[in-house]
DNA sequence: GCCAGTCCTAAGCGCTTGCTCAGCGGCGCG
DNA sequence: CGCGCCGCTGAGCAAGCGCTTAGGACTGGC
């Protein structure tokens, strides 16, 4: 199997929960053509080529082109939310669950480069509702973040002086991990994910703990 | 002076090596576009209109669109990358230099953020000679940073296990103010700065000498 | 007064875009 | 076998795109 089938074989899980398998696939076609040239730079024809159809048969599953942007963005910002979710719900000090926060969704954004360019950097192409309903989603990641950092700051485990501000960075660092990361890089999407959790951690001026570590 | 006029002014200082006066005012206008709805969304007749000519007018000036956005991140780069041989060039500590790259670096992304974001995203609209011409002013860039955190790691200022990677981080945080940051948020361009500064000086673990610090 | 040169516009060309629609093939069911 | 239906295609439309061209209005030099 080539890089190429594997590549698209982990799409398919990505996007496990579109059906059916034509709408699927344009799926996975549409957010390879956005993240490669951008959705304006993107044609239905490209999209459709891709995903081996007509360019008539992306509208039996997909009302416009900007629809199929909604969707992507949707599910991919629901897979950022419920990542950022987790870290926040454990159990555990701040630090810990910053730590966590930052390794998995850094190494999201790492690992589904593509998705997460399109999700990211293409908001503004959306329809002014579907906009709205997409930065609800990312407000509420916003927030689960802040609520670690500000945990970290009451109980003295951090120094954060300006706990929304330090939201804001720490959430950039990890989103623009995005647009600057390649599979051919040097670095894994795990290495990405835990140098990013020990420069965050020191950041917040966290103690130390094994600040350096790596690995798991 | 209405705040339209005012930022029209500021526009006009920036590009001020670019003449004649018409040639200008397409800059301008095109930045302001390009800024707001990306390039491949925007349309000649759109940048026409915003300089207050006839969409064949342009082509006076330029010979394509591209060559609009090549000339915009030309100049954009050069003066990003002044920036940063400022600082390094400077005379101080690790330290001291880190503070200052970072605080005017982060600073000007935020002030000029529309510039910014046009020559950090859009990159990819240029094409393949001008990319890699573009591209050697940012490794010009990168090389500068790295240089500051490798002396730092060096003479042991810095803790910083990777400094590819560091350097990488540090760059990434401060690129994307262009994405976020908007004249009506809460932060000054200066905040920003002083902000990201102290920031990053904990990220590499600079010594804590005012690290806190606030203001100029 | 007249010409040359500069800067601009009105009109529009050739092409591509997002999207539509009439109709076709193949599958399940009786 | 015959029918209905779903998924799809070939062909193409209206609109908008980047860009061109012929020509007009102004300016400075003589």
């Amino acid at each position: 199997m080539g890089a190429a089938a594997e590549r698209a074989e982990e799409e398919n899980q990505e996007w496990a929960g579109v059906t059916p398998d034509a709408a699927r696939r344009l799926v996975g076609a549409a957010v390879e053509a956005f993240a490669e040239r951008g959705y304006h730079a993107t044609t239905t024809r490209d999209i459709a080529g891709r995903a081996g159809m007509s360019p008539a048969a992306l509208y039996i599953h997909y009302k416009t082109k900007e629809e199929l942007l909604y969707r992507i963005s949707g599910i991919g910002h629901e897979k950022a939310l419920r990542i950022m979710g987790a870290a926040a719900g454990a159990e555990g000090s701040a630090t810990e669950r910053l730590r966590d926060a930052v390794r998995t969704f850094a190494r999201w954004h790492a690992e589904h480069h593509t998705t997460a360019r399109v999700i990211q950097y293409e908001l503004q192409a959306l329809s002014p509702e579907h906009y709205t309903e997409i930065a609800d989603l990312r407000r509420r990641t916003d927030r689960l973040l802040r609520q670690i950092i500000q945990d970290g700051a009451d109980s003295g485990e951090f120094r954060a002086d300006d706990v929304p501000g330090t939201t804001l960075a720490v959430l950039s660092l990890c989103v623009d991990v995005a647009r600057w990361f390649t599979a051919q890089g040097p670095r894994t999407p795990d290495e990405v994910g835990t140098l990013y959790a020990d420069l965050v951690l020191r950041m917040v001026g966290a103690p130390a703990d094994r600040a350096g570590s790596r690995g798991a």
